[in-house]
DNA sequence: AGGTGTGAACCTTTTCACAGCT
DNA sequence: AGCTGTGAAAAGGTTCACACCT
């Protein structure tokens, strides 16, 4: 969201003893948090502690107190935290306490698979009906459910309380389903096609761009190569011309050797390899 | 990664003229700048400022630009970038020069919607093979390849020099490939299964995590229904108990109703809902 | 002894605002 | 006149280290 904040009101305000603003990296890390607890309460932990949580959340134990903290958790001193208790707890504030219809629109190639991944059930959520704009599809069974015509949306929208879309379509129809669902009444959007879309205030939108991933996976790839392969200067391949003006001095100009320090711009915490490996039942595919 | 860097040699050391540490959010958003750069290029503009590309690419363009010069990248002052020059500078970056072989591990609901999926190839990708560890699966061909079985994967992964790899396995395998992948000589690692991943050092790993993403939506959603519904105190409903022992202050406590400030955790930049709508012929899905 | 909660230091990222080039 | 490149300020996030509770 832009929403530059209004600069007054921080945290509380009235009498309210309200802690609101989670800060948006800890809501992004609570879920993980939760993940982890069901698996230790699978395993039929009451406790966990700090560090024990972390690591299986792939965190370090301090962000993962201050995060448990701005929910004013209950941790006890020398003990630990009450699984059960703490899965309450986060599942309360991510609003999962009511199991929230989605809506998926586009039943290609990723949207089947999407309609018939079951994380998404064991995990919140209900794919409450499907939508795709060509008529072959429509009518089409996965799953269990009928896809519809996306003219369908907005009457089906609101007999099944739908907040939440998920776009999976081609990058062209991307927007123009965006403003469906949004006249739809949908609030939240899950986008997985590679493209900006453009909503009004009040609407969240995320993304998730499967090349996107990759490439960031090249460029560290790029950058070890560089590291390993020649030490000093000598640059190996430019960049393919693919038609420009002017030499393409830059490339040359460095980045690709790289002096002393080792990267610290990773991506994951490598976890030392070792004894956790939380399993897990659910399963993305068949 | 972790990775404590070494302290020391910061920027430039010996005489290399290289500016090498990227920012890792800039590394992120690059890719969201070159897809919007191809669409320019499709659509014929030469040149482009920062706030044109800055809106096509979902930033600001202050952003923008520090993004851009710390590849020390060649604007031109008064009139702005060079379309075609930016690509191969950023596709030079990301190390897109060299089309990356990716093997994808797991061809369930998800692996093959990602097998299928056109925007890989589009993007400098080339998915190079398919592995299952399901005898049943082995053997089937999806999109001109055939499925192999994981214990191939070290012997396909050197003859095709796969460095990057996919995981689209259940959770409870997905350890066990990553191991797999990794004494396979695979260096980065892309993974849709809803766990933490233990690798050593100097592998990559990201991880996209479907229902989390929903998750962080949910959160919003809760937030934004707790602002409308209810303006001062009382709260609806808390958590479904799951059997948790002492009672559940801490939703009483707050968390549900927002004094005033208007939520600023946001997920997009809200664009203003107009003009620029970039099309893109990529598809997801069939 | 063991482990949470948290102020304070530190680092990264974003935003501002403007000098300086074309 | 227009637009990039960039120092400096502000905001946001992470890590440290320890007081304090059980």
């Amino acid at each position: 969201m832009s929403q530059h904040r209004p600069a007054g009101t921080p945290g509380r305000a009235g009498g309210v003893p309200a802690l609101p603003d989670l800060p948006e990296a800890t809501v992004a890390r609570l879920p993980e948090y939760l993940r982890a607890l069901h698996n230790l309460a699978e395993t039929g932990d009451d406790t966990v502690s700090s560090e024990e949580l972390a690591t299986a959340a792939g965190v370090n134990s301090a962000k993962l107190r201050k995060d448990l903290s701005q929910l004013g958790s209950y941790g006890t001193r020398g003990v630990g935290y009450d699984v059960a208790l703490l899965i309450d707890q986060i599942e309360f504030v991510l609003g999962l306490t009511q199991r929230r219809a989605v809506a998926l629109v586009g039943v290609g190639n990723l949207g089947h698979a999407l309609a018939g991944y079951a994380g998404f059930a064991s995990r919140g959520f209900r794919i409450a009906a499907l939508f795709d704009a060509d008529p072959a599809q429509v009518g089409e069974e996965i799953n269990g459910l009928v896809v519809q015509h996306i003219d369908d949306l907005p009457r089906v929208a609101a007999e099944e309380s739908i907040a939440i879309g998920v776009i999976a379509t081609p990058a062209t129809a991307a927007q123009s389903v965006a403003d469906q669902l949004v006249a739809a009444g949908v609030t939240s959007i899950l986008n997985f096609a590679p493209c900006v879309l453009a909503v009004p205030d009040g609407v969240d939108v995320r993304k998730v761009d499967l090349a996107i991933e990759l490439q960031i996976l090249s460029f560290h790839e790029h950058r070890k190569s560089a590291l390993t392969g020649l030490p000093a200067g000598a640059v190996a391949s430019g960049p393919a011309a693919s038609g420009a003006g002017t030499a393409l001095t830059a490339p040359a100009t460095g980045l690709t050797a790289l002096p002393g320090g080792l990267a610290a711009t990773g991506t994951t915490e490598a976890t030392p390899a070792g004894p956790l490996r939380p399993s897990n039942a659910e399963a993305i595919g068949s």
